[in-house]
DNA sequence: AAAAGCAGCAACCGCTTCGAA
DNA sequence: TTTCGAAGCGGTTGCTGCTTT
C-alpha cells in the first residue's frame, strides 16, 4: 500500500527456490531498510521475484526468531488442540507458537499429525476404548474430526474468536508450552520486531549486554535452536564480539559454525536503532506490552 | 546400482480482506 | 461509497532427498 503504481514495471520474475544470494539480497535489504512496501522491495533489490514472494520467503524462512527444526512434543500438543479448536486456521495456530510460521505448521500438519490423528482416530473406532496417547488424548475425546472444530470449546470459528475466555485459555496454552520445560534457552519472537517500529527505540545499547541469555543459558545445547541455515551462512557482516558476547558465540560455534553468523546478521542491524533502552522499549513500550520471561525463555509479544 | 515410491518442505496460486485515495 | 492495489491466508503443487525394491 501506498506504492505509486510507477513503482511496478512489468517483469519477468523468477520462480523456484531461492538462491543464497537471493536471500542475501534480501535479509540485508529488509534489516536495513524494512520491508515497508513488498513490490516495491524487488526493484530496491534489484531481484527478479515478485513482492509477493519476497514477503514469503523473508516470512517463512528468512524472518529472524524463526525456530525451525522439528516440532517438540509440547508444540505438537498445541497444534492438535489449536487445531481442534479453530480448524485449518493456520495463521491463528502460529500466532499460539512463538517462532514457527503458519506455512511450517499446514506443513507438519498435512505431513504428519494428520496422519497421526487419524490413525487414532481409526484406532479408537476399533477399540471403543479412549485413546491413550499423552498427546491427543483430551482432543480425541472431544471431537471425532480434526476439520469441524465442533465440540470442546466452542461450535464455530466466529464464537472462538470472539469468546474471550478461550483467547485466554489459547494465550495460557502457547505461554504454557513443555517446551518451556526442555533444557534449551529461547529467544522467541511472536511478531519479528519491524524496522519502523524498533527506529527510535535503542535496542543496540542494551541487546549487547549479556543479561539477555544469561537466564538458564547452557552453551552445551544452544545449537539446537538455533539451527544453522544453510543458505544464509555466507558473507554476512559479523561482529568480533555479537551482540550476545562471546560466550554465546562459544556456545553456538561448538556445534554449528554457521549458527552464530545467522544470529549476528540477525542482529546486524543494531547500528541503525537508537534511543532509549532495549528494556524500556521492550517491557514499556506501548507496542510490545507483554514481555515474559518464563523459566529460560523469553518471549516477545507486540 | 538403478529405478520406483514416498515423505517433507519450499514456494506458488488464487481468493479474501484491508485500507487509502 | 466505490475502486483498486497491497497484504494476508489457506490450498495445492512440485522439487528434492531418502527409503525400499
Amino acid at each position: 500500500m501506498g506504492c505509486k503504481p510507477s513503482d511496478k514495471p512489468k517483469a519477468k520474475y523468477r520462480k523456484g527456490l531461492w538462491s543464497p544470494e537471493e536471500d542475501l539480497r534480501l535479509r540485508n535489504y529488509i534489516l536495513k531498510n524494512g520491508h515497508g512496501c513488498w513490490s516495491s522491495v524487488p526493484i530496491n533489490t534489484g531481484l527478479q521475484r515478485n513482492g509477493k514472494s519476497c514477503r514469503l520467503r523473508w516470512i517463512n524462512y528468512l524472518r529472524p526468531g524463526l525456530k525451525r527444526g522439528t516440532f517438540c512434543k509440547q508444540e505438537e500438543e498445541t497444534i492438535l488442540t489449536l487445531h481442534r479448536m479453530l480448524g485449518n486456521k493456520w495463521s491463528q495456530i502460529a500466532q499460539h507458537l512463538p517462532g514457527r510460521t503458519d506455512n511450517e505448521i499446514k506443513n507438519y500438519w498435512h505431513s504428519y499429525l494428520k496422519k497421526k490423528v487419524a490413525k487414532a482416530e481409526e484406532m479408537e473406532g476399533q477399540t471403543k476404548s479412549q485413546y491413550t496417547s499423552t498427546s491427543s488424548s483430551e482432543i480425541l475425546e472431544c471431537s471425532p474430526s480434526p476439520q469441524k472444530p465442533t465440540t470442546c470449546f466452542n461450535s464455530s470459528h466466529e464464537s472462538v474468536q470472539k469468546s474471550p475466555p478461550l483467547v485466554s485459555q489459547l494465550d495460557d496454552l502457547s505461554k504454557d508450552q513443555s517446551c518451556q520445560r526442555s533444557p534449551l534457552p529461547k529467544i522467541l519472537f511472536a511478531e519479528w520486531l519491524s524496522l519502523d517500529q524498533v527506529h527510535g527505540g535503542s535496542f543496540a545499547n542494551n541487546i549487547g549486554d549479556p543479561w539477555v541469555l544469561k537466564e538458564g543459558f547452557d552453551h552445551s545445547t544452544t545449537s539446537n535452536n538455533l539451527q544453522a541455515d544453510h543458505d544464509l551462512g555466507h558473507g554476512f557482516v559479523l561482529n568480533d564480539e555479537g551482540i550476545f558476547g562471546s560466550g554465546f558465540h562459544h556456545g553456538i560455534s561448538h556445534h554449528h559454525g554457521l549458527g552464530l553468523e545467522m544470529i549476528n546478521s540477525q542482529f546486524k542491524f543494531e547500528e541503525q536503532i537508537s534511543g532509549p533502552g532495549f528494556v524500556d522499549f521492550v517491557s514499556g513500550g506501548d507496542l510490545y506490552s507483554d514481555f515474559n520471561l518464563q523459566n529460560d525463555a523469553m518471549y516477545f509479544y507486540k
